[in-house]
DNA sequence: GTGGTTGCAAATCCTTTGCAGACCT
DNA sequence: AGGTCTGCAAAGGATTTGCAACCAC
């Protein structure tokens, strides 16, 4: 009656499938990487795991709030970072530029005194994960 | 040689569809449309006009700047809205919720000075008309 | 007449799901 | 044992694309 992708279930169990997936995530802690990027490095190591699991289990970890998921681009795939224990993450936005599709990282006060203010203002709660600018990037902005 | 798709092209020639989809477009002016909504609307009007057909000219004028497309929430149909001439609607960003895929405009004199900072110490020039903030609105957000 | 445009259907792409068998506890 | 997890393949849905017919200029 219950399955395993029901997000509300209780996926405790401790199975070589999920130390992978999660080791492959924490080792990639300070970056991204897409579902297909584990399925790939998983695949290089020799550790076969399916498709359908590392989906899985990346929803069940971002809803419990330990890995997060950016979707920089529509129709593209999603890419997930490593925010729990022991994660090197700082909050950052993206900037991905429309010529080269390059995708870089900044960090800004200015953003989060934004965020505040509007939240304040229009009582509207930004979410951050989604904040990505488009533009051209320095070495394309010539071209 | 020239493929319609490839938004490089000339696509200029007046026809029947793009004053359709056009007209659509400019009498939902300050609110949004998805593509389904449009082709729907057309139909309801007996204007018939192919799916891809529509999707191709929205692209087109995404492209021209004519339009912004909005991606309201991922897998699910982004929606449009005119912001050409006449469209009552300049300088400003537009905060858009996840929840009711309401959108609220804004203006905020914090992100161009982040536009500016950004240009300075990144090089990135960000483009400011394919800004868009997603989160919840004040009225979702005890829901 | 030329070549940009259209429409249909088939193809894409990332992601999800059905289900039978495998595995954890 | 019993229910949770996995893997495969097929489904899913929005958007794109191939291609022959079409029509604006």
């Amino acid at each position: 009656m219950s399955h395993a992708n029901e997000v509300s279930g209780k996926c405790t169990r401790n199975t070589r499938q999920k130390r992978l997936i999660l080791d492959c995530l924490t080792e990639h802690s300070g970056e991204h990487i897409t579902a297909e990027g584990i399925l790939g490095e998983l695949k290089a190591k020799r550790h076969l795991v399916g498709k359908a699991t590392v989906y899985r289990y990346l929803k069940q970890l971002e809803s419990e709030g330990q890995i997060k998921r950016y979707s920089i681009a529509e129709g593209v795939c999603a890419c997930y970072q490593y925010i729990g224990p022991n994660s090197s993450c700082n909050e950052h936005y993206h900037l991905v530029c429309s010529r080269c599709g390059g995708v870089t990282h900044i960090e800004s006060d200015i953003i989060k005194r934004f965020v505040k203010a509007v939240r304040q203002s229009d009582g509207f709660a930004i979410d951050e994960r989604k904040m990505v600018f488009y533009g051209i990037c320095k070495s394309c902005v010539g071209i």
